[in-house]
DNA sequence: CCTACCGATCGGTAGG
DNA sequence: CCTACCGATCGGTAGG
């Protein structure tokens, strides 16, 4: 369908045996592209943006240097590309977890558990580089691009309002509702800096501290 | 006193008037070095320790470009510096806010208070710049660095750790206190990244919901 | 602390 | 997607 124009084939007299060839050029674009965003969410985690080469992307996707340039337009675009599809994961898996967990038929406090489960494993599950690349690189990208990324957070993030004003109505969360999101995000996306999957807790476990720092419990 | 050495001034026959002028390379060394450190935690928080050149440092003490390596070995140990000036700093700030409280007369509710507001001041109040840095560039030091700042960092957090196991004992703290700490510090230290002096509230209002969000407030 | 400078690296491009 | 390359910038240094 794709592959009989022979054209590239060395006139050597003997004809290609097998399926014929792609050029390179023409392998699967989506796959490239996609180990392209692979490779540069892990080295923008562990390295940050700015100490990271097109270069080092490059090799980590098995390409040479100019090569990442055919399919962003620039550094900043490979960068941005990372943000956006960590938060539409993020975003997916917490429709999945809310979907999964019936969320409706919960109690305030169960609902804020499934919600603080599903935010710890996007942040430290398997293959979490993209959101903390997105949250500590975010002054690394412009502003049509943030402008971009907010539409996804506040889709995330107004998931949880009504869940915490639930709490804050039945008293059991203290804290002024906004403030309290924010500093919750913030002990949550925090254990990115100091969490080791090797050591310390399991998610199950800092989901139950972060239970009971915010609300208690589930008394 | 350090002024009778003339050595320096041109042979033009006058002799010099007022007080004699230092050589540039005389003037006040620590005070050079101070503006590098400010200007460098200046420029560190805003573009990022990779983002920023040794030049723009220069530039904002008002020197030329190789004139920070007369004061720094390299861009490193300049960042480092930056990182223990601000803990150094915190680990002041805490103990003066310990001593100026009465600490020991407080109930554990009201010390973590304290802890809680001078945390705060460090993190967000004016002039804030060091420990931001060191809280997110620390990936750009090396071992022995990391290990040297520890040692501080471990003084600022040991003071918390009593307040939260008598929390904890009196049943108003109600998770981990290990796993209670290091979100309590998340909550608080992801502020920087959404603070802003001008709006939202006050350092004050910020303590009154940590507290609330954490131990229920001071019922 | 300045002047003058170097080697290395980097993001990005043209042309195939 | 590769090859070959460019201009710019950067950390750092020698010598005064």
């Amino acid at each position: 369908m794709e592959s009989a124009s022979a054209p590239r084939v060395p006139a050597t007299g003997r004809r290609p045996r097998g399926r014929p060839r792609k050029t390179l050029a023409q392998r699967d674009d989506g796959n490239r592209r996609r180990a392209l965003i692979r490779g540069a969410a892990r080295l923008f985690r562990r390295k940050g943006f700015d100490a990271t080469s097109t270069r080092d992307i490059a090799a980590a996707a098995g390409m040479q240097s100019g090569s990442p340039f055919y399919h962003f337009k620039n550094k900043q675009a490979l960068l941005f590309a990372v943000m956006e599809e960590g938060m539409r994961h993020a975003v997916e898996r917490q429709q999945q977890a809310v979907a999964a967990a019936g969320m409706e038929a919960l109690d305030p406090a169960d609902q804020l558990r499934v919600l603080v489960r599903s935010h710890f494993e996007v942040l430290l599950g398997p293959g979490s580089d993209f959101i903390p690349v997105m949250l500590y690189e975010a002054r690394s990208i412009n502003a049509r691009q943030r402008a971009s990324l907010s539409e996804l957070r506040s889709t995330y993030e107004g998931t949880w309002v009504p869940v915490l004003q639930a709490l804050y109505a039945s008293g059991r969360l203290k804290a002024d509702v906004k403030l309290a999101r924010l500093m919750i995000f913030g002990a949550l996306n925090w254990s990115v800096q100091w969490f080791d999957r090797r050591k310390e807790a399991s998610l199950d476990d800092l989901t139950q501290a972060a239970l009971a720092l915010f609300i208690g419990g589930n008394p």
